[in-house]
DNA sequence: AAGCGAACCTGGCTGC
DNA sequence: TGCAGCCAGGTTCGCT
């Protein structure tokens, strides 16, 4: 399910619940997702207090009172769910009331505030793991990863830069998560649409002789952040698995105007009609009368 | 080194 | 209705 928008839009349903409280008890309901979880998960949690939750690239990370970082990723098909029992503080609205543990459920925490948060992963991609928090940035969940495309670095000269003398496509390039962090499929495919560059371009053609950015990684750098800023507003995309960690749907699969669209016309000129075609066994859609 | 395909899993949809 | 085949928002491994 989950790139950035989405990964944020969890983060900030489960922050008024998590931060501050203490995990009271762990269910921990089988012994693997893609990996084993690490030993002792379920105790090692249990009593700590959570600090504070943040996000890197399409990770979670819930910092705990003993230096440890609770670090989660929801795979393709991961969801978290808020449940309460009506008692005690709880923030917000519509969380889903208390009821029985459904197929895929496979962790369960239990807080101090009398909320539980599961979650539920039916193609077990997802990643829960405990990392010291000064061995972090080394771990092997970060020790590779790339800028944040939300903060400060990200502009055409820093696009440039990455991509300089990559032959790779260009839509390759930005689902390479050692570069930028937290794009993936959907959203790269919008982002170049609203660029107005090709998916098939090399990277390095946003990089001018000397290194410097190009008009169109001016323009790429803009569409990557306001198309994430946009997702984000309105909660993420739904296509098949992302909901909110109250059950609701994002709503930015309604303002996509290339992802899933094969075949209706481009929203920016009458004669492109939207193309899918495939990049390193991912779909890519756009528009070839627009995208140069 | 960089780039690509396959593998990891389940579920939903399409077409026969 | 049933079933085979294909596709899915991610990451990682192994081969060129």
């Amino acid at each position: 399910m989950p790139e950035l928008p989405e990964v944020e839009t969890v983060r900030r349903g489960l922050a008024p619940v998590m931060e501050g409280a203490v995990i009271t008890r762990v269910e921990q309901r089988r012994a693997d997702l893609r990996a084993p979880f690490p030993a002792g998960f379920a105790k090692r949690l249990t009593g700590r207090r959570i600090v504070g939750l943040g996000r890197r690239a399409k990770y979670l990370t819930a910092a705990l009172d003993d230096g440890t970082v609770l670090v989660m990723h929801l795979g393709m098909s991961g969801s978290f769910r808020i449940e309460t029992d009506g008692t005690g503080e709880m923030v917000g609205n519509p969380y889903h009331k208390r009821s029985k543990l459904r197929a895929h459920d496979h962790v369960v925490f239990h807080l101090s505030s009398g909320a539980r948060v599961i979650f539920n992963d039916p193609r077990r991609f997802g990643v829960m793991d405990l990392v010291p928090a000064s061995e972090l940035p080394a771990s092997r969940h970060f020790r590779a990863v790339g800028i944040e495309p939300l903060g400060n670095e990200l502009d055409g000269a820093k696009l440039a830069s990455l991509f300089a003398g990559r032959r790779a496509p260009l839509k390759s390039a930005l689902m390479d998560q050692r570069l930028i962090a937290g794009l993936g499929n959907i959203y790269v495919c919008e982002a170049l649409w609203r660029a107005r560059l090709s998916p098939d371009r090399p990277a390095g053609s946003l990089a001018t002789k000397r290194g410097g950015p190009t008009v169109g990684a001016k323009r790429l750098a803009e569409a990557i952040r306001e198309v994430l800023e946009a997702a984000i507003a309105a909660g993420g995309s739904s296509l098949r698995d992302h909901i909110r960690t109250n059950g609701e749907l994002g709503d930015f699969q309604h303002a996509f105007a290339v992802y899933d669209r094969e075949g209706e016309p481009c929203l920016r000129n009458d004669r492109g009609i939207i193309r899918r075609k495939v990049h390193a066994g991912r779909s890519t859609f756009y528009c070839p009368v627009c995208q140069r």
